[in-house]
DNA sequence: ACATTCTTAAAGCGAATGTTTTTGATATAA
DNA sequence: TTATATCAAAAACATTCGCTTTAAGAATGT
């Protein structure tokens, strides 16, 4: 299969959109002769002509306009891909802070696809606490967070609701003890909600774990020797939630917040905004886990 | 902006798909050398890791994925056009058999809209009577024809049906006359039809031009002299349709027929076959009329 | 250790692609 | 009509590009 040339597809496309041959040759920085005689080959290689010669201004033939469509597009895909791969506005770093709560599963899914679409920008994810997220955007180290929270600041925009739930060892029975086992991280901010909700329920509980990390909090779970609380949804693999059929109390909801979307900053920033919406507004978390598994 | 070679992004498709380069080297007829410093210069004009070498296998970095789709869409492209072209089956000749009462408006927009899509390919028009077109396509000498007739034969399309109609000078009174004066070509397919018409209502009548030309009708109609029969949106700009409010016998319904699509031919043939439907098959050739005029 | 595969490099050669200059054709004005 | 300006094509020439061949070296998996 013979092969076309973007350089002298962007001049033949030159030529017909000026109607001329000099003209053309101004626009593209070569001399008449040379765009002459690349619209000569052009017609050779295809063995067609492509322009009416007959008067003193150059004109498409039926071919040459059928080959301007496909021109224009090559041509545009040809800046387009060069843009994208090489233009700056397409290289940088984005900080983008998330609870690490909610990392799982869907934030791998939103770099995985980030980074295929702007191969050339870096995200640093920061996965902290909800109230040290919000501070580190308030000093713009962040340049977009999400957040867990009853409620929403200003400038927030809500992403979608999820219940609290109780989670548990699979098959385990923690959840029937009495006082109730809990583990909890030290800067957890569903802490106090759980607390009320259990006080309400004049349920006694304990708190029998109580760290920075998030692996211990997970091995003493999934041995059964407490419960925790997460956003419906995001349960790691060997964790479940509790079936526990009104024996523990509802807790609220939560609504996950996304900060540093407003005012269109550029389209890269956009793009990485629309991918995290689309990731938490999706119908269930729990589907699109099932979904990513398949 | 810098420009890509499409033989270049060739080699690089093929390098992706065959995950090495010596085998692309192979399917492209070049050598691995050759392959690997087009490879090579593509990465330097982009300033841009395309591949990642670690590793025996050949395999692509998101920069590189990114561009394996525009590199596909481009390289299709190339290959379409070159292809429709230069390729031997968007070429040669098809007759078309176009009664000529039904040429105007439709067939001309046809055969623009069909230029425009294959312009290599020569349609021969044949404007002729219905009935010498049916023979012309019974021996093989027209690929596709349009009648006019109340029925239709076996291989036949109808494509839409219209009611002939009376035509006159605009503004004219030569039907008021009687006998109603009548012009008529001499291989008319109509004239039996409206002559049983006048007889079962009992309007005298007379032919006062009998001729080969249709100019020669067109004339004498539109001087006032004498009324004629057309189909219903085929009336030429300086003649028009005949409000007699019942004076006149209505006339039968004509369909428009086409023989030759049967047996999806090739492209071209069906394209052909698809704008003329599309033509005839519209909501009403009066309302087409109006949009060509615009 | 061996085979495979890719990278890099150098030399040679032909084709491609540009420039400058010239020629020819066509429209516009005198 | 003749003169003139404009534009496209052609001719002559120089340069660069891109492929082949050949060969050496590095990385990797068997």
């Amino acid at each position: 299969m013979r092969n076309l040339d973007i350089t002298t597809l962007r001049s033949f496309v030159a030529v017909a959109e000026s109607g001329g041959v000099t003209r053309a040759a101004g626009f593209l920085h070569l001399t008449q002769s040379a765009v002459s005689m690349q619209l000569k080959r052009l017609e050779e290689l295809l063995g067609l002509d492509l322009f009416d010669r007959s008067g003193r201004t150059i004109a498409l033939t039926a071919s040459g306009e059928q080959l301007l469509v496909f021109a224009r597009r090559m041509v545009a895909l040809n800046d387009e891909v060069i843009t994208r791969l090489t233009d700056q506005a397409y290289e940088g770093e984005i900080t983008l802070g998330v609870p690490h709560d909610i990392v799982y599963p869907a934030i791998p899914r939103v770099l995985k696809q980030f980074h295929a679409a702007f191969p050339r920008v870096k995200v640093q994810l920061d996965s902290s606490y909800t109230r040290r997220l919000k501070a580190e955007f308030a000093k713009g180290a962040c340049d977009i967070i999400l957040t867990t929270e009853t409620g929403m600041d200003a400038g927030g925009e809500q992403l979608c609701t999820k219940p609290l739930c109780w989670v548990g060892a699979p098959g385990g029975s923690a959840w029937r003890q009495r006082p109730l086992k809990l583990a909890f991280g030290r800067q957890c901010t569903f802490r106090p909600r759980v607390v009320e909700g259990l006080d309400a329920a004049d349920i006694p509980w304990d708190v029998v774990v109580e760290t920075e990390s998030d692996r211990t909090i997970e091995a003493t779970v999934s041995a059964d020797l407490a419960v925790h609380t997460m956003i419906e949804g995001t349960e790691p693999p060997h964790l479940d939630r509790i079936e526990h059929g009104g024996a523990l109390p509802d807790l609220p909801m939560h609504s996950i917040n996304l900060y540093g979307a407003g005012g269109a900053v550029n389209e890269v920033h956009d793009a990485l905004v629309g991918f995290l919406r689309r990731a938490f507004a999706a119908p269930d978390a729990t589907a699109l886990r099932a979904v990513a598994n398949r």
